[in-house]
DNA sequence: AACACGGTTGACCATCTAGTCAAGATTGTT
DNA sequence: AACAATCTTGACTAGATGGTCAACCGTGTT
């Protein structure tokens, strides 16, 4: 019997403070060290509570990184989902773009724990992924397919096109580590100059 | 004491051989489980070899860890480095473009390794981030941008540039499973057509 | 105040995992 | 063949880790 999951009683202020708190730390610590170098101490421990604490409000370790997970997901598509078909395309797109930026900048540990997961094989995503991510990518790779044929974009595969907006946004969240280090001092923020380059890149790009 | 970082003796047949093996055994499970979600045993088995033989070659598992990062890192470089500031600007970096999209395509393992350790945040390669890599990284954005100054090139930020290419040519192998998952059957390789998509990103993004 | 329910925890257990060791098998050299 | 060096492994240990449980504490309601 699950004990978050279950709909049918109301959440005292305790239970929603504590369920709040113990999915910020999960999130913490899973996106820093993945599922398998994460313990439910380490959990515990950046909760303040104690480990039969956290288990009193989830059913264990896979609970917790299974309802962190849910709830990202949840909004993980929603800036896709965004895309307006009768909109502009370059504007869509250009919007797109920089939502998913702004997300990888405001939510990294979020990107992290995403990162994390698909590194490894996508175990506990498979589901998501050959679904309702796969559909949303169908749908708006076809409507990008349709602006590029009416002459308003550059002739690209509209799936890679997509796969690079992943890719060149999430770098800044996923390998952040990287980028300051390699960076060093010259830059107080890995993002530093991250939202004129891409707005370079993809205007140059997506421009006939 | 080290056993295979001891360069007095000479190896017999039998120690390269194993070696060999454990090392290769070891790249296909780090790069799937990440260091802490990889069990000796698991090496092991997948090595075909017991648990204290894969011990009598290597230290322990750091140690096994640690000589397949330092095996990658020497090469990890040399694309980078092999770009010629007397070449043609274009003609550099599209070269540069297409080494690394090739490492991802035939070394997805290694590509992954260095992935799930960056993402964690790289506590096992600062030295090398902030050492080689940083300087090999100036040494070679201060390259781009001489060639961008003399109008070779479109004006971009150097070190921006050059994270996008990590960017865009690691996410075919760091995010297999994502493209394999979302693309499903309607396609055979991940890496399929990412050549072509590549090429004309940066055709487009670095002429004039 | 007293009661019921929700919330908390120290102590505990079973399992997993990195690493050890001593004894035995194999290999190469004379 | 005989010997030494290398190689291999079953059985084991110590510590970490996910999870349990019975007892105790706090809070709000009557």
């Amino acid at each position: 019997m699950s004990k978050t999951t279950s709909p049918s009683k109301p959440q005292t202020r305790i239970q929603k403070r504590n369920i709040m708190i113990i999915l910020d730390a999960a999130l913490e610590v899973f996106s820093t060290y993945g599922f398998r170098g994460t313990t439910l101490d380490q959990i515990a421990r950046q909760a303040g509570l104690s480990k039969p604490n956290v288990l009193y409000y989830f059913d264990g370790k896979e609970a917790i990184h299974l309802a962190l997970l849910s709830q990202l997901l949840e909004t993980w598509l929603d800036p896709l989902r965004a895309i307006d078909p009768q909109g502009d395309p370059k504007t869509e797109l250009m919007r797109y773009i920089r939502h998913k930026l702004q997300m990888s900048r405001d939510f990294p540990r979020e990107s992290r724990l995403f990162a994390n997961e698909i590194v490894q094989g996508a175990p506990r995503m498979q589901a998501f992924l050959q679904g309702d991510l796969r559909d949303l990518v169908d749908e708006k790779a076809a409507v990008i397919q349709a602006w590029m044929k009416d002459g308003k974009l550059t002739q690209l595969d509209p799936f890679h096109l997509i796969f690079s907006i992943w890719a060149l946004t999430q770098h800044y969240a996923d390998f952040e580590a990287q980028i300051r280090l390699v960076r060093g001092s010259n830059i107080t923020q890995p993002h530093d100059g991250s939202e004129d380059f891409l707005d370079q890149v993809f205007q140059k790009l997506l421009t006939l």
